[in-house]
DNA sequence: AGCACGCCGACT
DNA sequence: GTCGGCGTGCTC
C-alpha cells in the first residue's frame, strides 16, 4: 500500500535533468521529464531532445534534479533511448576531469567518447497533413512545389526539401506551411546500430530417435529430395560443428532457401535468430601455449609487482626484443585470477599486427579489441560488452580509455612515448597515457608503462620516485642487436658513389638481402617535408640563437624563423660556416624513394607503407600479410615501419635520411630521433638472424646517432635533460599552447598581441608569443600561437588554468574578439 | 556546433 | 525592389 502510494507521488513530481549535449558548448541544459518517463529516467541513459528551434540531439542525463529553473521555461525531453545508462557515473566524473585538464567542453569529450552510432542521426522529416483541406491558388511557387512533391512522396526530409528548391534556408517556407496546417514535421531520430542476426538451424530432437529419422527420409526423398539433401547436410555439418546457420546450411546441401522454409514449416527444423558478433571471433583459438620467461624477465616480474605495492605507476623500460609482450600477459593473467578486468594500451598502428592475435591465443574470446578500423556497428559492440563486463582484457588504442569500464585492475600502455597517444584536432586534446593514470586511479588500479625508449616525462618521473622504475636490458632468447653502420652522405657525394638518395653501402646491403631472399625496409620520415635550409658541403643548418632548435626557413617572408621563441633572420646565400654557396631546402618523401628505387632496381617488388597507402581498413593488413607471404622485397615507409613490424626475413634496415629527424625545429627532435632510430633498429634480424642497419646522414658525428649505436639511453636522457632545464622544457616545465585563429591576418595579430598582454599581467616571462606556427593558414583561418611555460610545484597549474579561462572569457567579451577562435592545447606534446 | 535573424550588395 | 551573401548571437 505504501509503495503504492510512493509510487503514485513519484508518479506526480516533476522532475528536471540536466544534459550533455555532443556540441562545443560550455553549459548543459536543463529538460523537464513527462511524468509518464519519470520512473525510467537515470543518469547516464540517453535522451533525444530538441536543441534549438529545430534540431534533435542524444544527450546524456548528467543529473537529475526537482528544482525548475527559475530564469526560463523548460523543453520537454522527447524520449529516452536506453533501458539502462550507457555510461556509468565514474564515466561522466571522467569526462568532467578531462573537460577540466584539457581545457575544453564536457560536449567535445562526450563526442570523442561515445561512438558515433550511439550519438544518433537527426533526420528531420516533413509529411503533408491529411486531415485538412486547403486551397492550393493560395501557395506561392515554392509552397506549391514543397506540396506537390510530398504528394508523390509520402515524407520528405529537410535536406531533400532543400536540394528540391535549391536553396539552403527551407525552415523558413515549411514554418509557413506547418502554420497554414499544410504539413506536419515529424521529427524522428532513427536508431542506428543494427545488431547483425544470423538464423540457426536446429534439428527437432524426435528425430535423434534412427527411426523416426529413417520414416522422414523416405518420405522426402520420395515428395522432396531436395529437402532431403538439407537434412543430410544438417547432419554432416552437425557432426563438425557446435550450431549450423541457415547460410551455411544452403551452402552445404545445394538446396534453396525453399527447401529450408518449407522443412522449418513441417517442424522438422527449428530457426531461431540471433545477434551475431560482428568481430570475426572463433572459439576455436583457445589454446594455451605456455612460454617460459626468462630469467630477466621473471626478476622484472618480480619487480614489477612489488613496486606496484607502493607505486600506482610503474615504468617498465625494457631494451627491444626483451619480451616485454609476455611478461603484460602474465600480469593480465594475474589480474584475471582476481576477476578484474585490464586494458591494454598500444599506438593504433600496432593494433593491428601480430599483438592482437598473439593476446588471442592466450585469452581467447575473453579480450575485446577496439580501434579506429572498426566500423561504428562493431565498435559499439564493444561498448555494449564493456558494458555487461563480458570481457577480462580489453585491447585497444587511444580512444578504449572511454570505454565504459565498471571497474580496472590494470592498466598497460605499450609504447607509453609514442606520439600517437596524444590527439592534436579536435579537442579534447587529451593524452590517452596521461588520462590512463587518472583512469586507474579512480578505480584504484594499477598503472604499467612500457617501452624501450621511454618519453622524457615518464622517465623523469620515475626517477623523481613518482612512478616505479623497472629496467630491463637483457634481449629475449640471446637475439644480437643488429649491426649499425653509419654512412656519411657528404662523404659519399663526394666520392660521387651516391645514387640519387641510395648511398653503396645502402645498395649493396640491399643487393646482398635480395640475393639471400631476405627483405629490406627502408625509413624515411614524413616529418622530412619541413623545409630546412642546409649547406650541401658542410651539413650547416642555421640555428636560433636563444633555442636549441633549427630554424625554418619561410617562403612567404624569405625569412628563417624560429617557433619558440619568435626569432627571424635574413635566410642566407651563402654558408655562414664554409662560405660556399650550395645552400639547399632539404626534404622528400617515402613516395620519392619508392620511385627513385624502382628505376635502380627495376626488378624489385616495391612497397609503400605511409599514410596515403594505409587509408582504407585493410589496406594496412594486405601490405603486412605480403611482407609475411613474402611478395614484398623492400618496404619503403614512414614512422609506421618502425611500429611492432616483426618479421623473421627482414635483416636489412635502411635509414634514408637521419637528417631529417634530427634537424627537426622542435626541442624533442633528438629524444624523438632516438626513439624512432631505436624502435626501426630493433626491427632488424629478429629470432635468430643478426640484422643489419645502414644509417645514412651528413652528419655521422652527430651525439645522438652515437647514442643510438651504443644503445645508451641514458646519456640520451641526462644530456638533453640539461638543455630542458635551461630552454624551460618539459619535463621540467608544463607548456599550455593558446592557438587564435582568425580569417584576417591584421585582427588575429591584434587579438593574439592583446590576449599575450593580458596573460602577461597574470604569468609574466612564462608568456611566450604570439608566434606564427609552422603552418600559418588553415581553411581559409589565420592562426597564432601563444605560449605559457609553467614551472613545477612552485605554480599551481589547476589555478594557472582557471585564469586562463577567465582571460580567455573576459577576451570573448571585448569586441575585439569578434569571429576569433581560441584553442587551449594542455601539454602538446 | 547549427541555425535563424538581420543587415548589406547583385540581380530581375 | 527582392534574393541571398554571411556576420552575430542563442540554444534549456
Amino acid at each position: 500500500m505504501l509503495e503504492f502510494a510512493e509510487g503514485i507521488q513519484s508518479a506526480r513530481k516533476t522532475l528536471f535533468v540536466e544534459v550533455i549535449l555532443p556540441l562545443a558548448i560550455s553549459r548543459n541544459y536543463t529538460y523537464r521529464i513527462p511524468f509518464e518517463l519519470n520512473s525510467d529516467i537515470a543518469i547516464g541513459k540517453r535522451v533525444v531532445v530538441q536543441f534549438g528551434k529545430s534540431k534533435l540531439y542524444t544527450a546524456i542525463v548528467s543529473a537529475i534534479t526537482e528544482a525548475a529553473p527559475e530564469k526560463y521555461e523548460a523543453k520537454y525531453i522527447l524520449d529516452i533511448l536506453d533501458d539502462r545508462p550507457v555510461v556509468n557515473q565514474r564515466q561522466l566524473v571522467f569526462w568532467e576531469w578531462l573537460g577540466e585538464y584539457y581545457m575544453c567542453n564536457v560536449g567535445e569529450v562526450m563526442n570523442a567518447a561515445l561512438p558515433t552510432a550511439l550519438k544518433l542521426a537527426s533526420e528531420t522529416k516533413v509529411i503533408i497533413n491529411r486531415d485538412f483541406q486547403y486551397d492550393k491558388s493560395q501557395l506561392n511557387d515554392k509552397e506549391f512545389l514543397i506540396v506537390e512533391a510530398l504528394d508523390l512522396q509520402p515524407e520528405l526530409t529537410v535536406s531533400d526539401i532543400a536540394k528540391l528548391l535549391g536553396q539552403k534556408t527551407v525552415m523558413p517556407i515549411l514554418k509557413a506551411l506547418f502554420e497554414k496546417n499544410i504539413i506536419n514535421i515529424s521529427e524522428e531520430v532513427a536508431e542506428r546500430y543494427k545488431p547483425r542476426k544470423r538464423i540457426y538451424i536446429r534439428l527437432n530432437p524426435v528425430y535423434q530417435n534412427p527411426d523416426a529419422l529413417q520414416e522422414l527420409f523416405v518420405i522426402l526423398e520420395k515428395r522432396a529430395p531436395k529437402q532431403a539433401d538439407a537434412v543430410l547436410a544438417y547432419i554432416k555439418l552437425s557432426r563438425q560443428q557446435k550450431t549450423v546457420n541457415k547460410a551455411e546450411l544452403i551452402e552445404a546441401s545445394g538446396s534453396g532457401e525453399s527447401s529450408i522454409k518449407s522443412l522449418i514449416e513441417k517442424d522438422v527444423f527449428y530457426a531461431e535468430e540471433k545477434n551475431v558478433s560482428r568481430l570475426g571471433y572463433t572459439e576455436d583459438d583457445e589454446e594455451i601455449s605456455n612460454f617460459i620467461l626468462s630469467e630477466a624477465q621473471e626478476t622484472a616480474l618480480k619487480d614489477i609487482n612489488k613496486q606496484f605495492k607502493q607505486k600506482e605507476v610503474v615504468l617498465l623500460h625494457g631494451v627491444t626484443s626483451s619480451g616485454k609482450t609476455q611478461i603484460y600477459i602474465k600480469l593480465i593473467e594475474a589480474m584475471m585470477a582476481t576477476g578484474r578486468p585490464v586494458l591494454y594500451l598500444l599506438p593504433e598502428i600496432a593494433l593491428t599486427t601480430h599483438v592482437i592475435e598473439r593476446l588471442r591465443i592466450y585469452f581467447g574470446s575473453s579480450i575485446g579489441v577496439y580501434h579506429s578500423r572498426f566500423n561504428d556497428n562493431e565498435r559499439v559492440e564493444v561498448w555494449q560488452k564493456v558494458l555487461n563486463n563480458e570481457y577480462k582484457v580489453v585491447l585497444g588504442a587511444r580512444s578504449s580509455v572511454f570505454l565504459p569500464f565498471s571497474d580496472l585492475g590494470l592498466i598497460i600502455v605499450d609504447e607509453e612515448h609514442e606520439t600517437s597517444y596524444k590527439q592534436f584536432d579536435p579537442a579534447p586534446r587529451y593524452n590517452a597515457r596521461d588520462a590512463a593514470i587518472y583512469l586507474a586511479n579512480m578505480y584504484k588500479g594499477k598503472v604499467l608503462l612500457g617501452s624501450a625508449t621511454p618519453s622524457f616525462e615518464s622517465y623523469y618521473n620515475s626517477r623523481v620516485q613518482k612512478y616505479g622504475l623497472v629496467e630491463l636490458n637483457e634481449r629475449y632468447g640471446g637475439v644480437q642487436l643488429p649491426l649499425t653502420e653509419v654512412v656519411s652522405v657528404t662523404e659519399e657525394t663526394k666520392r660521387k658513389t651516391m645514387q640519387s638518395h641510395f648511398s653503396s653501402v645502402l645498395m649493396q646491403d640491399m643487393a646482398q638481402a635480395l640475393q639471400n631472399k631476405e627483405q629490406v625496409i627502408l625509413f624515411q620520415n614524413r616529418r622530412g617535408y619541413a623545409p630546412v635550409l642546409m649547406c650541401k658541403i658542410c651539413a650547416y643548418t642555421p640555428k636560433c640563437i636563444n633555442c636549441d632548435v633549427s630554424l625554418t626557413y619561410h617562403k612567404h617572408s624569405h625569412k628563417l624563423h624560429c617557433h619558440y621563441c619568435g626569432y627571424k633572420e635574413d635566410s642566407p646565400t651563402i654558408c655562414p660556416a664554409c662560405g660556399s654557396t650550395h645552400l639547399e631546402y632539404k626534404g622528400f618523401g617515402t613516395e620519392k624513394v619508392e620511385d627513385e628505387l624502382s628505376v635502380l632496381m627495376p626488378d624489385v617488388r616495391l612497397a609503400r607503407m605511409d599514410l596515403d597507402t594505409t587509408r582504407s581498413r585493410n589496406s594496412l593488413q594486405n601490405i603486412l600479410n605480403n611482407l609475411e607471404e613474402k611478395k614484398i622485397d623492400i618496404l619503403v615507409g614512414t614512422q609506421m615501419v618502425a611500429k611492432g613490424l616483426d618479421f623473421a626475413d627482414v635483416t636489412v634496415i635502411g635509414i634514408i635520411n637521419a637528417d631529417s629527424l634530427l634537424k627537426y625545429p622542435d626541442y624533442r627532435a633528438n629524444e624523438r630521433s632516438y626513439q624512432m632510430l631505436a624502435q626501426v633498429s630493433g626491427r632488424a634480424g629478429r629470432r635468430g638472424k643478426q640484422g643489419k642497419v645502414v644509417i645514412q646522414t651528413y652528419d655521422p658525428n652527430h651525439r645522438v646517432i652515437k647514442q643510438v649505436i651504443d644503445n645508451d639511453y641514458a646519456d640520451l636522457y641526462f644530456t638533453e635533460m640539461e638543455e630542458r632545464k635551461s630552454f624551460k622544457y618539459p619535463p621540467y616545465y608544463r607548456i599550455i599552447n593558446l592557438d587564435v585563429k582568425h580569417k584576417d591576418p591584421e585582427i588575429l595579430y591584434n587579438q593574439a598581441e592583446y590576449l599575450a598582454t593580458e596573460l602577461r599581467k597574470h604569468f609574466g616571462e612564462r608568456v611566450i608569443g604570439p608566434e606564427a606556427p609552422l603552418i600559418n593558414r588553415i581553411r581559409n583561418y589565420y592562426i597564432k600561437s601563444i605560449m605559457l611555460k609553467f614551472e613545477r610545484d612552485t605554480i599551481s597549474i589547476v589555478k594557472a588554468k582557471v585564469i586562463i579561462r577567465e582571460v580567455i572569457t573576459q577576451f570573448q567579451t571585448t569586441r575585439l574578439s569578434k569571429g576569433s577562435i581560441v584553442q587551449p592545447d594542455v601539454d602538446p606534446y
